[in-house]
DNA sequence: TCGCTCTAGTTAGAGGGTCTAACCAGATCT
DNA sequence: AGATCTGGTTAGACCCTCTAACTAGAGCGA
């Protein structure tokens, strides 16, 4: 790609350079001791400069947290939309699959982020709000898929809930309609929220590893939860 | 409860009263802050002392978090069990609500305790290995109530992996044994596995606050949850 | 009851962290 | 070419953890 001419000045471009540089060596740090461990000195010193410095980067510590946090939550809106991507045709209960494969594949390849956005990385570490809108788009591809399932059993209450939800919440209605146009949004919801809360569970768990040492691949797991839910939604198989 | 007469010199008690009131001010501190919030010196202040008084009664700050992590298991393992306790002899399908309901109660009631067991308070923190004994009391009582049903469809697999484990590890063995005798060892541990997951799922989503302004209560969605495993596992229902 | 011992507390301080203030040298822009 | 802007520096205030050395007094045996 061409770089935008308007802001690629040298100094620009020059920011730009030190700033992944100085993500890259933070998320290493991360990687190493968990978030707690990512110490600007620490990083300023792997650069070669010295602890002030990265203070005309990233105007404090938890400034260069959110900024990864932001990043991981891109990457995995980019893998789950990808895997979408790749199976757009497929049968639903495929797709599903496919999604859930991205979500653990995404997580396990980086847990050390994958923690970042579950915990509270720092003493008084607050969210910005536009999380929100990034975590849905994490989500996101999962509407379109279980939206063309539908509730029944238990999930008829959880399906109650969320169409009042969405009543009482244009945005996130318009969230699900630009995902699910042509699905009951409340349905899609419903699939969705619970999808995430599995893929949550399994991944979770396996990230702070605690499958470790117990001899089974939790991609079984994984696989039978997201087979479970497909059958509780009558997802077509083929 | 009379006092161990060996252990409960006076001096021995004043000791045990301080470390106690050292860990209420602890939780406190990591309830407004989280885990990396807490800080041995602002304890100290706390409680009238100076930073250096508290290494007499823990010999580093992740002691005390040890500590407190393992007193959150064995809260945890104690609701779990009182649970069971109050519904013996109940329909499995029951049971299994009520042991979620209470693992629910207990995290939402304590979730900075709830976010110390499963995320890295510290930099290097390394849990302790005994970690592994009190996660497992605290599952064991599902170990019971899932035993009584039996695995189909995608379980299978899960199951078949389950069998592996357990026959290459004999404390695995023996600690699903003690809790459901008479049940096929990995159809219990199948089912429990499956049910950490879920409950990890939902209540460690709502615990980091992702529910918030969802206006839909968790407890619909756990239910949902549980009812779909005890479908998927053939619990009787009475 | 006397005196030894043991301990809960103290202060001092090393070493590391975040972050601000003040300053400097050189690249950039007019 | 000169004014400006910026990436870097050092100094330092204020936290933190944790160690070392010391003190005052409580507990305990004779």
């Amino acid at each position: 790609m061409a770089d935008d001419s308007r802001t690629s000045s040298p100094r620009r471009r020059y920011r730009d350079q030190v700033r992944a540089e100085i993500k890259e060596a933070a998320l290493e740090q991360i990687r190493a001791g968990g978030a707690p461990a990512l110490s600007l000195n620490a990083v300023a010193k792997g650069l070669g400069l010295t602890g002030p410095a990265l203070y005309k980067y990233f105007r404090r510590r938890d400034d260069l947290l959110t900024e990864l946090i932001r990043d991981g939550y891109d990457a995995a809106a980019a893998a789950m939309s990808d895997a979408a991507d790749h199976t757009a045709g497929a049968p639903p209960r495929e797709r599903l699959h496919a999604l859930a494969t991205a979500f653990r594949t995404w997580a396990t390849g980086a847990p050390h982020v994958y923690q970042l956005l579950a915990g509270t990385p720092s003493p008084g570490y607050q969210a910005p709000p536009e999380t929100v809108a990034r975590a849905r788009a994490v989500l996101g591809p999962l509407l379109g898929v279980l939206g063309q399932g539908d509730c029944r059993g238990a999930a008829l209450a959880l399906r109650a809930e969320m169409r009042f939800w969405l009543n009482g919440s244009p945005p996130v209605e318009e969230w699900v309609r630009s995902w699910a146009p042509d699905a009951d949004a409340a349905t899609a919801l419903a699939g969705t929220v619970t999808a995430w809360a599995r893929l949550h569970g399994v991944v979770g768990l396996e990230v702070q590893g605690l499958f470790q040492g117990m001899g089974h691949r939790p991609g079984t797991l994984l696989h039978a939860e997201m087979e479970d839910l497909a059958d509780a939604m009558g997802l077509p198989a083929a």
